[in-house]
DNA sequence: GATACAATCTCTAGCCACTAGAGCTTCAAG
DNA sequence: CTTGAAGCTCTAGTGGCTAGAGATTGTATC
């Protein structure tokens, strides 16, 4: 009784009706089966599995880290390491964006607090940009 | 004399000999000359514009407004504004990023510190993951 | 039961910013 | 003059979707 269609689906897990097919073309999602008329159907244990990949692709994990994930929790007497090791690198990856990230937010600073406001020619924005020595940290 | 083929402007920008084609493709650069059988031949000019193409990608700006950007940097008698507010805007953008990137990483961390180390069943990377309720902040 | 119309179906192509490779031609050193 | 590196064009692939065309199905109303 509790069978939707898609668009159900996409509406409760906060997903577009096309990423759903999109995962399913990829092998993350199948629906537990179809309508005569070829209508996809899925359960309560699809909507689960759907927010599950959402839920991670907002904290950044890439499809296959997903798809390691998933299969883990598929099973759930395997060992605990592997979600733990995939779950670290992906810090250790966010850990670098940000330190990236710093130090451009430092150099988009200096760069638009020292704009002269004049003419391009004057510009420390274009100056900048047009010479990488001009910049004070690493990026 | 000071002509050079792509494959040395790459070296010198640091850039692959692809990217330099796709650059023209798009239309951000163009060798000044061809040798008679279709070498591409480029200036010192070349060689700064694209290393402003290169830092200002590195910087995080996307094509488009390196389009913009360059096209004021041709033109230095524009107004230094335009410049500016591209440049704001773009900062605008990392800031919002390193906040998202900022509640990320705690959320991973809290993950990764949490994991009971044991089997999946009781895993809190697989349980947070499964369910958005367990975050701590909004992403 | 007929009709209308929303929802779904498949398939193709596009996005961004490159990157890689096939198969051919040109250039420069010896 | 030969050789081999470097260049050429063209096509296709990456990740993670997103959008649209044109056909079909499902469902609510009459």
């Amino acid at each position: 009784m509790s069978a939707m269609a898609i668009g159900k689906l996409a509406v409760i897990a906060s997903t577009k009706v096309q990423t759903i097919r999109y995962y399913e073309e990829i092998g993350l999602i199948r629906p537990f089966t179809r309508t005569e008329g070829g209508h996809r159907l899925y359960g309560p244990e699809d909507v689960r599995r759907l927010k599950f990949i959402r839920h991670a692709r907002e904290l950044g994990f890439g499809i296959e880290e997903i798809r390691e994930l998933l299969q883990l929790s598929d099973n759930p007497q395997t060992s605990c390491s592997a979600a733990d090791t995939i779950a670290r690198s992906h810090l250790e990856q966010v850990e670098i964006r940000l330190t990236k990230l710093r130090a451009l937010r430092k150099e988009l600073k200096r760069m638009v607090e020292e704009c002269g406001h004049g003419h391009v020619n004057q510009c420390r924005v274009i100056e900048v940009l047009s010479d990488h020595r001009h910049c004070a940290s690493d990026h």
